[in-house]
RNA sequence: CGGGGUGUGGCCUAGUUGGCUUAGGGCGUCUGGUUUGGGACCAGAAGAUCCUGGGUUCGAAUCCCAGCACCCCGACCA
């Protein structure tokens, strides 16, 4: 007993003295130069300000964006992520667009319910098996004290309910019910809502175990008319992701054991982070007839005669917002391309004293309102903070153009402009920079776009054998494009050596026959594999 | 669900051979003042069931037992 007692002491001892190790570590590589004294009264360089980098920790660099831009915040709820204002903005403004581009394609929204009866999961085969074991079940509807005072659930329900993981199966419950002849046909339904799925292991935005999402679901009277939809509201989230997310991605299939469960088909695009993992960051499902069957869904065609309807479902969460960081975030913090910031401009006024204030003040305030007169939401930061500070805490959150104002400008006439992204200052005449502002932000846009377009293309690497894909996996990452058989087999062999998927058969790829990178039986074309989020 | 680890204010932590602890410090936060073109300074303040329960003891953050939570590595995944 007593030996095991210092053998704990022991140990505790020598990972104190590694942590100090570690922390002395981090401390000379986050602050190189410029550290101020740390043993002089209290001047302390606070660690929280400056993040950590990506190549030195790419995830913790990834919490730390989230953090200083104050996107979110961990919730008492395992798994479950708060989201604050300023990562809700970025959601609701991805809403508002893609809300307007489904409806521009005839998609209605309506509203289905949280809760399914598990009876109707159990329906399609292929589903129940893909959600049954990631299912938070509701089996009680009351609480009650129990003698010791503590609340315990009661009242037990004739059918348990699972929170929806998705809801083709209550929706098509309903679709049945609905759709009768031809003519209720098509039915283009989508809903905003949130989803859980009990995920092993969370991160905020690109895994949580409640997310919001959109999910579209549609039915059609012919198997064409179905998968022409499924692609065309794939083509509607490549648009958004590389228009407005200015995030460039692969459009393509996935394969029989990536595919949605119980789909037919699923369709994907799929994204690259600059660490070199891919994000799937969009699907679109065509379901054939594959939940009509079960679930009913039928109606008269022209002639009389009763058909199971083709269906299609599709969404995208706030996942994207994972993706947007971390296809143009840097080591200063969040980058949010000009077409998605909530306030795409932030205006500060700079004095020295109360009459500079009053000075500048009205020439920010008109600046301002020329701005928003051209409909962007400028903000103007007046707080009675340092300029400093400032200039960091805009920089951490994103905003896309930062205007300085002060009597030094007031004399030349012009204003200082400041490009989050490349960092690039310039002095405009303060009579055009209105107009400056949307030239800038347009470039902006789509600088972000070409840059983040040149690293994806430059981390696509085709490769014909596998000790080649293993090595360009290890030492570069990225997409491989590699010739497969379509074989599962193959597939799940890569994944299970490398730790890489198969991301998607690319659409748009030139015709070849080759020999599978695996077993070297013959191929079609390629496969992108990656490891991916 | 397997393997490993950790629990002290929001974060990082000191203390852990039981008493010098009324639990100390740093960061952050808040207030007032000085400041204001890239993370400033001064003064003050708030904030802790030391994971929980039980036990040992005159005395427990510290020792013992049980439980819980969280993290990491696997399996799963938008």
């Amino acid at each position: 007993m007593e030996k095991k007692a210092i053998k704990n002491k022991v140990d505790k001892k020598a990972k104190k003295a590694l942590n100090l190790n570690v922390k002395q570590d981090n401390q000379t590589d986050l602050f190189c130069a410029n550290i101020p004294n740390i043993s002089k009264g209290g001047k302390n360089m606070d660690t929280n300000k400056r993040l950590t980098s990506r190549a030195k920790d790419y995830s913790q660099w990834y919490l730390d964006v989230i953090a200083a831009a104050d996107l979110a915040d961990n919730s008492p709820v395992r798994g479950c992520m708060v989201i604050k204002p300023n990562g809700y903005a970025i959601w609701e403004k991805m809403q508002s667009i893609l809300d307007a581009m489904f409806k521009a394609t005839g998609v209605e929204n309506a509203y289905f319910p949280l809760f399914i009866p598990v009876s109707f999961l159990s329906r399609e085969a292929e589903h129940v098996e893909g959600f049954a074991t990631e299912c938070a079940v509701v089996t009680h509807h009351r609480l009650e004290k129990d003698s010791s005072g503590k609340l315990v659930p009661t009242g037990k329900l004739e059918e348990p309910l699972i929170v929806r993981p998705t809801s083709e199966t209550i929706m098509y419950e309903m679709y049945a019910k609905w759709i009768n002849s031809y003519r209720d046909l098509p039915l283009l339904l989508n809903q905003w809502a949130n989803m859980v799925r009990w995920e092993m292991r969370t991160r905020p935005f690109l895994r949580t175990t409640e997310f919001l999402w959109q999910e579209g679901h549609t039915a059609h009277a012919t198997r064409e008319e179905a998968d022409a939809r499924a692609r065309q509201m794939l083509e509607v989230y490549r648009v958004f992701a590389e228009e407005y997310l200015a995030m460039p991605v692969i459009k393509g299939q996935k394969s029989e054991s990536e595919k949605f469960a119980g789909a037919v088909h699923s369709y994907t695009i799929e994204a690259l982070m600059q660490d070199g993992k891919a994000l799937q960051s969009g699907t679109s499902h065509f379901l054939g007839q594959n939940f009509s069957r079960p679930f009913k869904v039928k109606f008269l065609d022209q002639s009389g005669e009763e058909q199971f309807v083709w269906q299609t479902s599709w969404g995208v969460s706030t996942r994207l917002i994972g993706g947007l960081i971390m296809t143009h975030s840097d080591d200063k913090g969040l980058v949010i391309p000009p077409k998605l910031a909530p306030t795409p401009v932030v205006i500060i006024p700079i004095w020295a004293s109360a009459e500079e204030h009053k000075k500048v003040l009205p020439v920010v305030e008109k600046l301002a309102g020329e701005i928003r007169g051209l409909g962007y939401a400028a903000q103007i930061d007046d707080r009675d903070l340092r300029p400093g500070p400032k200039f960091f805490e805009w920089e951490k959150k994103g905003v896309p153009i930062r205007i300085e104002i002060g009597s030094k400008d007031l004399v030349k006439q012009s204003v200082v402009m400041v490009r989050r992204d490349t960092g690039e200052k310039q002095e405009v005449g303060i009579t055009g920079a209105a107009a400056f502002v949307k030239t800038l932000l347009d470039r902006i846009q789509a600088d972000l776009f070409a840059k983040a377009l040149k690293f994806r293309d430059e981390n696509i690497r085709e490769v014909e054998t596998y000790e080649e894909f293993k090595q360009v996996l290890q030492e570069k990452g990225g997409f491989l494009s590699a010739p497969w058989c379509l074989n599962p087999a193959c597939e799940a062999r890569i994944k299970e050596e490398t730790k890489a998927t198969t991301r998607c058969i690319p659409f748009d790829q030139r015709k070849e026959t080759g020999k599978c990178v695996i077993c070297g039986g013959k191929s079609e074309g390629r496969a992108l594999f990656a490891k991916a989020y």
